[in-house]
RNA sequence: GCCCCUGUGGCGGAAUUGGUAGACGCGGCAGACUCAAAAUCUGUUGCCUUCACGGGCGUGCUGGUUCGAGUCCGGCCAGGGGCACCA
């Protein structure tokens, strides 16, 4: 990198004519930007070795999807990354910054249906153009650990740890009820069913039962759950989101006993209650269409097997279930209530009782629960309280439409009238542990949990296969390691209904391992999520011939910082949680957590702009015009005026997008950068505004020309009187300044820094102003200039370079190690007190600041303002609190 | 329905964590430079009142704690988010 010439923008002939002295060129990012990515790539700087003996920090973004291109929420994400990589470098850290691409899932088999191109060439064409505009942004990324998920080499180590997870029982085979698109033939996750419709087919989606592959998170509910506690670098909303997620209760299973035995047998009825001190107010039993018990009385009973043919036709969705009524059938038996000898309570199957938590079967307590209210007034059941509550008369107190749910004491319940809620469910769970039924304890406590085990089976091509082979004798045998990968077939027909894999002609039939009869293979892939599980480790050796290098893996984990974006709370990010701890199980790694500190960046949202024809228009095509505070939106190739709608989410639907290239071809990646980390609070939505683009550029031009005028200023020759006196004062601000910025950029407030680089600058610009002329001042200034060089580096690292090497300098800014704060400059000799009068400021007090408070409190009473508001009482009292405020109270 | 978060100028937001509310930016207004425009620079910009000095009000509303509250506590209102038949 030689010489100086190219930053500057010679356009236009005049300029050759005018004298280049004092005319600041403006700043040229698209010459510059391009040449010092160069030197960075150059110089290597950014590739990180593992054997480094500086203490290492990983700071990671989301990855992105290949979806074509870059949008404007992936620069905020890489941008704040990128800030933080490039700082913590400067103070000294081996910082691992890497790059890849969530690379499987469906989108590239649409593409592959609707333009005729493999998903691989989509994919990967995809991946080459997203790379080119990152590039764009000069991320200080180590590009020499790259890699894809749907690499041959990746998929293969996964399909490894697949094996290990299987191995270790935590991967599983089980028939469970999916969402069945019956015209697409495949799965759906819950997410693909809208309104009870397939996303793309439109076809009603039916419940089916079918053999899926399950990861076994619930293995680890419990530590999950605790665990949450020791992320104190985790937003408090994202822990809560799991922890609800996760969904403890603690509560109690009672068996009751049935008054006639069942088809099959069974004398008991299995239920599972957080509320069993509300025991005595139990009305009936339920059990869900899918118990057992329902299932055996319906084979004699036509009537019972339509109700529950009725009750699985009904879709799951939200909007379904909200709606729905509260359905019964009253199968006629009875069981024995455990406590009221002679009391017998009717058993129904009920539509609103679910198989797949507890026992799939629940006593009934109408008074304080508002299903089973709902449910009794349908069958005209008996609803009897048991909870008063506080400060309640109880001849006043009954249940109308409303369930009571709140704290009081037990009334109506024999042995336990007179508890609170807890202590009668201490009671009813002491009582029934001790009490037997079929020499067992009648009551057992338990703690269940909300999560569920994940599925994993995708009917899908574009996925990292499942690497196992059904045989007829031998059953589900794994592929053996060394056949691995277990590869994807290029040759796929993916036009037609189904499973590409399965109806492939040749694909699935290979010969068992075992005992090497004919067998298939498993033809589902595994869910994209499992891809994004893991490749956090995959980083940190992703050459491995083995899924990590556990001893480098437990170097560099768990990551410093990861950024992305909140929608991952649960899924992503209680995955990976689940994949570190089954990784730590099968001895990839020995790392308790992924991710010791997250940070959840907002969105970036747009005004919306519609057309008389309720048309949506794209920024691209409008123009706005301000009128005295008026704001009104014209369509550029019309003319007409456009609605200017809410701010909303950019989306393609509403077509109220920016393409992140268009904004850097025109202002370069700097003004990008800065402008998605100023004004606004990295955890927050930032409205993008053309506005405020253009006046992020323009401090980057003004960065520039201040630049330029001090390199020309400083070798003048010819020196104006010197009116400076305050080099001292720019020395402070200039340390004040690094000392905030420091503390911004290491609690991700960038949006703090960037306002105190501004104030910086405009010291510097009041500086220069005065034209400085003596040794200090100019000195003064160099550093000043200097320090905010340094500082603006991670946010804006091309304008750095430029600067720093317009200034004369020849290594670069980005091996610069992070200045280093002058404390003395921090502490003030005089301070400015404010003076309140009965709390109210009144005036000002200038002291030095070692004044003793007893000196500090006789100044403030001189005060003229003081003195004329006391005339002459005495104050009842003063409040001096050092460094900060005087408070005089009369 | 349950749980959580957030309310500060025209706008995005700052406020040393209980101590000068409105840093910084955007927008507005006025001016300089220019034949003119763009660019740039300077000043100004919470509201009310006053010729002015000054005074009053002010962080969603309301009550409280405190010498002192944007910050802490209670009640309400508004907006946003998460979960949702989980017994």
């Amino acid at each position: 990198m030689e010489g100086s010439t190219g930053e500057e923008n010679r356009s236009g002939t005049n300029d050759e004519l005018t004298t280049p002295k004092m005319a600041s060129e403006r700043y040229n990012p698209q010459a510059a930007e391009p040449r010092w990515q160069a030197a960075w790539s150059e110089a290597g700087i950014f590739r990180t070795s593992n054997d480094d003996p500086r203490p290492r920090y990983y700071v990671l973004e989301m990855f992105p999807y290949p979806s074509g291109r870059i949008h404007i929420g992936h620069v905020r994400n890489y941008a704040m990354g990128d800030v933080v990589a490039r700082f913590m470098r400067a103070k000294g850290y081996n910082v691992l910054h890497p790059m890849g691409w969530d690379a499987f899932g469906l989108p590239a088999e649409n593409a592959a249906i609707a333009n005729q191109v493999h998903p691989r060439a989509w994919t990967y064409d995809n991946i080459a153009t997203m790379r080119g505009q990152l590039q764009t942004m000069g991320l200080s990324l180590d590009w020499s650990r790259e890699f894809a998920t749907c690499d041959e080499d990746y998929y293969a180590q996964q399909q490894r740890l697949f094996l290990d997870l299987l191995g270790a029982d935590l991967a599983y085979r089980k028939s469970s009820k999916v969402n069945w698109d019956p015209v697409d033939q495949t799965v759906l996750a819950n997410e693909q069913v809208i309104d009870g419709r397939g996303w793309r087919s439109g076809a009603e989606v039916e419940q089916r039962e079918l053999t899926q592959w399950f990861f076994r998170i619930t293995a680890y509910s419990d530590d999950l759950l605790t665990a949450l506690e020791t992320l104190d670098r985790w937003p408090a909303k994202v822990r809560l989101m799991q922890h609800n997620w996760i969904g403890r209760s603690d509560g109690l299973r009672i068996r009751f006993a049935l008054v006639e035995p069942a088809p099959s047998g069974s004398d008991e009825l299995e239920v599972y209650s957080t509320r069993h001190d509300t025991l005595f107010g139990a009305s009936f039993m339920a059990v869900s269409p899918d118990h057992t018990l329902a299932t055996e009385l319906a084979e004699a009973n036509s009537n019972l097997a339509a109700f529950i043919a009725e009750c699985r036709r009904a879709g799951t969705s939200a909007a379904t279930i909200e709606t729905a009524e509260k359905k019964g059938f009253d199968t006629g038996l009875r069981v024995h209530h455990p406590f009221q000898d002679g009391k017998q309570l009717p058993v129904f199957v009920a539509n609103f009782v679910l198989m797949d938590y507890g026992t799939g079967a629940i006593f009934g307590c109408p008074g304080h629960d508002q299903r089973d209210l709902d449910f009794a007034r349908q069958y005209d059941l008996p609803v009897v309280p048991v909870v008063l509550p506080p400060d309640t008369v109880e001849a006043d107190f009954a249940i109308a439409g409303e369930a009571y749910l709140g704290e009081g004491r037990m009334i109506n319940s024999a042995f336990l009238n007179g508890l609170t809620i807890a202590e009668a469910k201490e009671t009813v769970a002491q009582r029934l542990e001790q009490a037997t039924m079929s020499q067992a304890p009648q009551g057992v406590r338990q703690t269940n949990y909300r999560l569920r085990d994940w599925g994993i089976s995708r009917q899908r091509y574009w996925g990292c296969p499942i690497p196992v082979i059904h045989c007829k004798s031998d059953g589900v045998v794994p592929v053996p390691v060394g056949d691995l990968p277990v590869r994807l077939p290029d040759d796929v027909e993916l036009g037609r209904p189904g499973n590409p894999l399965d109806h492939h002609p040749t694909w699935k039939h290979v010969a068992c391992p075992k005992c090497g009869k004919p067998a298939v293979r498993e033809t589902d892939t595994m869910d994209t999520f499992v891809d994004s599980s893991w490749y956090f480790a995959r980083f940190t050796a992703p050459g491995a011939s083995t899924p990590t290098e556990p001893e480098t893996a437990n170097a560099w984990l768990p990551v410093d910082q990861y950024i992305g974006g909140i929608e991952h709370a649960i899924l992503h990010l209680l995955y990976s949680r689940f994949f570190i701890r089954a990784m730590r199980a099968t001895g990839h790694l020995d790392v308790s957590e992924p991710f010791a500190g997250l940070f959840t960046q907002g969105m970036v949202v747009h005004e919306t702009y519609r057309r008389d024809d309720s048309s949506w228009a794209s920024p691209a095509e409008i123009r706005v015009e301000e009128q005295a505070g008026d704001r009104r939106a014209v369509e550029i190739d019309t003319g007409n005026e456009v609605e200017i709608g809410a701010v909303e989410k950019m989306s393609k639907s509403r077509r109220n997008t920016v393409d992140p290239t268009d904004i850097m071809d025109s202002y370069g990646a700097d003004t990008a950068r800065l402008f998605m980390l100023s004004d606004s609070p990295p955890d927050r939505d930032v409205i993008w505004t053309e506005d405020g683009v253009a006046g992020a550029h323009r401090f980057v031009q003004r960065i520039w020309r201040m630049v330029e005028e001090w390199t020309v200023l400083r070798a003048d020759p010819a020196p104006p009187p010197d009116k400076s006196a305050s080099s001292h004062t720019l020395r402070k601000s200039a340390h004040h300044t690094l000392a905030a910025v420091e503390e911004g950029f290491g609690s991700l407030r960038f949006n703090v820094a960037v306002a105190k680089i501004y104030e910086l600058a405009n010291a510097i610009g009041n500086g220069l102003a005065e034209r400085p002329q003596d040794d200090r001042s100019r000195a003064a200034i160099e550093e000043a200039i200097g320090l905010m060089i340094e500082m603006m580096a991670p946010v804006m690292p091309h304008l750095a370079e430029a600067c720093w090497r317009r200034l004369g300098h020849d290594d670069l800014v980005a091996t610069r190690p992070w200045p280093t704060v002058d404390h003395s400059l921090l502490v003030e000799d005089t301070l400015t007190l404010p003076v309140q009068i009965n709390g109210k400021k009144r005036g000002e007090l200038t002291i030095a600041a070692d004044a003793s408070q007893v000196e500090v409190e006789t100044a403030a009473l001189e005060l003229d303002i003081v003195r004329r508001m006391l005339d002459g009482q005495p104050p009842k009292k003063v409040v001096v609190v050092p460094k900060r405020i005087v408070n005089v109270v009369f």
